[in-house]
RNA sequence: CGGGGUGUAGCGCAGCUUGGUAGCGCGCUUGACUGGGGGUCAAGAGGUCGUGGGUUCAAAUCCCGCCACCCCGACCA
C-alpha cells in the first residue's frame, strides 16, 4: 500500500526555525523529518525515520556480507565497565552518568567496547572460535558539552557499532584482513547511500587503538579539518596529519622528533638587536600584541605552558635518569613553542614528550612562576624542571617578538641562540627538543616529502574505524586458548558509523539541497516517489491510485499527496521534501494518457518530462538508478 | 565552566525603556470564491506572557532567585 500523506505525519514549515544554523538541521527541521525536544535530543518523524531505516537496512546487508552478526547490547551500563578500562575518566564529563535508586552509579553507553568484551570473554574460549565479528545499531549518549548543529553534534545519536576479535594481526582472519573487510563494507555503504565520501588517517582519540581511518562528508559545515595533499596521495584529519620535511635554518643542525638521534641544538644565528623590553598592556593574547605592537602574529612565538599530570612522569628525552625524574608534577613542566599564527597538536606534543601532557591551569602555572599570557622561553632558562619543546617552524626567525616573563610586557629581538641556548649553556641538549609539534596548516608539504602542498577542506565525519589491539582484552582479564595451549589477549578492531549523520550528511553533501529543500539521494530517501495529483479526485485520483500500484510491483515505496491543497502548495513541499521523483498528475496530460515525470535535482530538466501511463512505472525504475 | 542573548498562540516575532489585564504575520477552523508553484475575502478558535518570590491599587512590563534554550569563548595565555 502507498502511504497517502493525509493519513501520516509530515508537519512542513514555511518559517526557518530560529536556532537552525546549518542547512541540514534547518531543512530537517522545516521538512518535518525532527522535532527537537531538548539541547541536541530530537523526534524522529515519519519521514525522518523512513530515511534513517533505509540507511540501516543498507548497513545491515553491507555487515553481513562482510560477515558481522548483529547484537543488541544495553544502552545503560554499569560504570563498573568503563572504569575497568580507566574510559570512565577518558570520556570525563561526556559520559552520561545516571544513579540508580541504590545509588549504583551506571553510564549511558557512548560506545560499547567494554561490553562486546565481556560478552566474548564469557563465551569465546578458544582460538578456533575466532575471528568473530559482532555489531549492532543502537541509541548512544554522550553529554556533549555544547549539542549543535541539529542531528550532526546531539546527545543521544544512532550508531552502528562493530567489533572483531582476533589471534593475530596477520594472516587469514586477522585483524588486518577483517579491518579491510570492514573498510570495504563502508566504502560499499556510504556509495551506496549517495553519499561523497573521502577516507583520511585519524587520531584514535578516547577510543584508544593504533591505525585509524575517517570518512569524511566533505562540506564547508564539518567540524572536522581534514588535509589532503595535493598529490593526492595523503589524506589526514588535522589532529593526525604529519607535515613534511620543512626547510631548517642553515645554522640550525637538523634534528629530529623523539625516536631520531639528534638531540644537539646548536641555532647559530646571531642576535640582530638588543632584547628588549616593550610595555603591553593588557595584552595577553597574540592578537593583541600583534595589534599593539604592528608585528604579524607569524614573527610572534606563541608559549604555552603544560604539566605532565602523570605522578611517576619520566622524561624521555636526552637527561640523566635523576634528572629526569618529576616528583611533583606541579614543577614539572613542558613549554610547548610554536609560531604566533600556528597551533600547539596536542597529541603530537604528547608523542614528542612520551607522556601525557595537558595544558597548565592557570592558578597551578601561576603558582610555579609563570606570568601566564606574556610567558616566553627564556622562561625555561633558569628552571631546571622545565622542558621546551619548540616546532621546527618557530625556530627559523632570527629574531622574534615574545613575552617577557613579566606581566604587561613582550621583548622584542629575542633571539633562540643568546637567549635560550647560549643562557642554558651545556643544559641546552638536556632541556631541548625540536619537533613537529603543530597543527598541518594550508600550504605546508606533505609528508610523502614527494613535493606535494597540503590543503585543508571541511568534513562531516560519518564512519570511523580503529585497529585497537588487545587494549580492552587485556584491560579487562579477557583470554582465550591458543593453538599452542596458552592464553593470549584477543586482539580487537571497533568500527562506527554515525546513522543520524548519514542523513544531515546526504543534506550537506555538494548538491544535497538547494534553496527550495533538499535533494536526497535516492537510496536513503524517505519515499523514493511522489504522486502529486493536482485535485484527488475522480479519473485523477483513479490513475495516481493505479499508478501507485505500479510503482509498488515495481518495488518503489510510493507516497501520494492526497491533501485538498492547492497545487502550488504541494509542489513547494514536494520540493522541501526533496523525494527524488515526483510524478505530477493532472487533467490535460491525463487526456492523453501521460504523466509528469520530474527529478528532484533536475537531471531530467526544469519542468520533466511527460511519459505515458502504462510506461511510467518501467520509466521511473529506469531513473531512480541514477538518482 | 566563563561571557552575551532569548523565553509572549503550533512556527516566526512585536509589546517591556515610560506598569493599567496582550498583538502582528504564517499556520489552524468555518464559509464563499478560487484551482498547475505557498491565492482572495469574511467570520472564528487558540496564550498559567518559562518559573518562584518581591514591589505596587495594578506586573508580560520594575526588582531578586531559579530553570530552559541559543550564540561566542573556553589550549593559543
Amino acid at each position: 500500500m502507498p502511504t497517502y500523506w493525509s493519513q501520516t505525519l509530515i508537519p512542513t514549515s514555511r518559517e526557518v526555525p530560529a536556532e537552525a544554523e546549518v542547512p541540514s538541521h534547518q531543512l530537517m527541521l522545516r521538512a518535518g523529518l525532527i522535532r527537537k525536544i531538548g539541547a541536541g535530543v530530537y523526534d524522529y518523524l515519519p519521514l525522518g525515520l523512513r530515511a534513517l531505516q533505509k540507511a540501516m537496512k543498507i548497513i545491515r546487508e553491507e555487515m553481513a556480507a562482510a560477515g558481522a552478526t548483529e547484537v543488541l547490547l544495553p544502552a545503560l551500563v554499569p560504570i563498573e565497565f568503563y572504569q575497568q578500562t580507566g574510559r570512565d575518566q577518558a570520556y570525563g564529563d561526556n559520559l552520561f552518568r545516571l544513579k540508580d535508586r541504590h545509588g549504583r552509579l551506571n553510564a549511558l553507553g557512548p560506545t560499547h567496547e567494554e561490553i562486546v568484551t565481556e560478552l566474548v570473554g564469557a563465551y569465546v574460549e578458544s582460538y578456533k572460535q575466532l575471528p568473530l565479528t559482532l555489531y549492532q545499531i543502537q541509541t548512544k549518549f554522550r553529554d556533549e558539552f555544547r549539542p549543535r548543529f541539529g542531528v550532526l553534534r546531539s546527545r543521544e545519536f544512532l550508531m552502528k557499532d562493530a567489533y572483531s576479535f582476533h589471534t593475530a594481526v596477520e594472516g587469514p582472519g586477522g585483524l588486518n584482513e577483517i579491518y579491510d573487510k570492514q573498510y570495504a563494507a563502508y566504502e560499499r555503504i556510504f556509495k551506496r547511500c549517495g553519499l561523497p565520501y573521502l577516507t583520511v588517517e585519524a587520531e584514535s582519540g578516547p577510543i584508544g587503538g593504533s591505525a585509524s581511518h575517517e570518512f569524511m562528508v566533505p562540506s564547508p559545515t564539518g567540524e572536522d579539518t581534514i588535509l589532503e595533499s595535493d598529490k593526492g596521495n595523503y589524506a589526514a584529519n588535522v589532529e593526525k596529519a604529519e607535515i613534511g620535511a620543512r626547510a631548517m635554518p642553515e645554522t640550525f643542525v637538523p634534528y629530529k622528533a623523539k625516536g631520531l638521534q639528534s638531540l644537539d641544538p646548536i641555532p647559530a644565528a646571531p642576535p640582530s638587536g638588543a632584547l628588549e623590553k616593550v610595555h603591553t598592556p593588557n595584552c595577553p593574547r597574540i592578537e593583541d600584541v600583534s595589534a599593539f605592537m604592528k608585528v604579524k602574529p607569524k614573527h610572534m612565538l606563541k608559549t604555552l605552558v603544560y604539566v605532565i599530570p602523570n605522578r611517576e612522569a619520566v622524561w624521555n628525552f636526552g637527561a640523566t635518569e635523576e634528572e629526569s625524574h618529576f616528583d611533583d608534577p606541579i614543577r614539572g613542566f613542558v613549554i610547548a613553542v610554536v609560531r604566533g599564527d600556528q597551533e600547539v597538536n596536542d597529541g603530537k606534543l604528547k608523542n614528542v614528550v612520551g607522556q601525557d601532557v595537558e595544558l597548565a591551569n592557570e592558578v597551578v602555572a601561576r603558582a610555579a612562576g609563570f606570568t601566564i599570557g606574556f610567558v616566553g622561553p627564556q622562561a625555561a632558562v633558569s628552571n631546571p624542571e622545565v622542558r621546551l619543546v619548540i616546532d621546527v617552524s618557530a625556530l627559523a626567525d632570527q629574531f622574534w617578538v615574545t613575552g617577557a616573563n613579566e606581566a604587561d610586557h613582550h621583548a622584542k629581538y629575542f633571539n633562540w641562540k643568546r637567549d635560550v641556548i647560549d643562557a642554558l649553556g651545556s643544559h641546552a641538549k638536556d632541556r631541548i627538543v625540536v619537533a613537529d609539534i603543530r597543527n598541518a596548516a594550508d600550504g605546508d608539504p606533505s609528508p610523502k616529502n614527494d613535493g606535494g602542498i597540503l590543503r585543508t577542506r571541511k568534513g562531516i565525519e560519518i564512519g570511523h574505524v580503529f585497529k585497537l589491539g588487545d587494549k580492552y582484552t587485556r584491560a579487562m582479564g579477557v583470554t582465550v586458548l591458543g593453538a599452542d595451549n596458552t592464553r593470549m589477549h584477543p586482539l580487537m578492531g571497533c568500527y562506527g558509523i554515525g546513522v543520524n549523520r548519514i542523513l544531515a550528511a546526504a543534506i550537506e553533501r555538494d548538491g544535497g539541497h538547494d534553496n527550495d529543500g533538499m535533494i536526497w539521494p535516492a537510496a536513503i530517501a524517505p519515499y523514493s516517489v511522489l504522486i502529486t495529483p493536482i485535485r484527488y479526485e475522480g479519473p485523477i485520483k483513479e490513475a495516481a491510485c493505479g499508478l501507485a500500484s505500479a510503482l509498488e510491483s515495481a518495488g518503489l515505496d510510493v507516497l501520494i499527496d492526497d491533501r485538498d491543497e492547492r497545487p502550488g502548495v504541494k509542489f513547494k513541499d514536494a520540493d522541501l521534501v526533496g523525494f527524488p521523483v515526483r510524478v505530477t498528475i493532472g487533467d490535460k496530460s491525463l487526456a492523453e494518457g501521460k504523466v509528469e515525470v520530474k527529478a528532484r535535482n533536475g537531471s531530467n530538466g526544469a519542468k520533466g518530462e511527460l511519459v505515458a501511463m502504462d510506461q511510467a512505472a518501467a520509466h521511473i525504475t529506469a531513473m531512480l538508478k541514477n538518482l
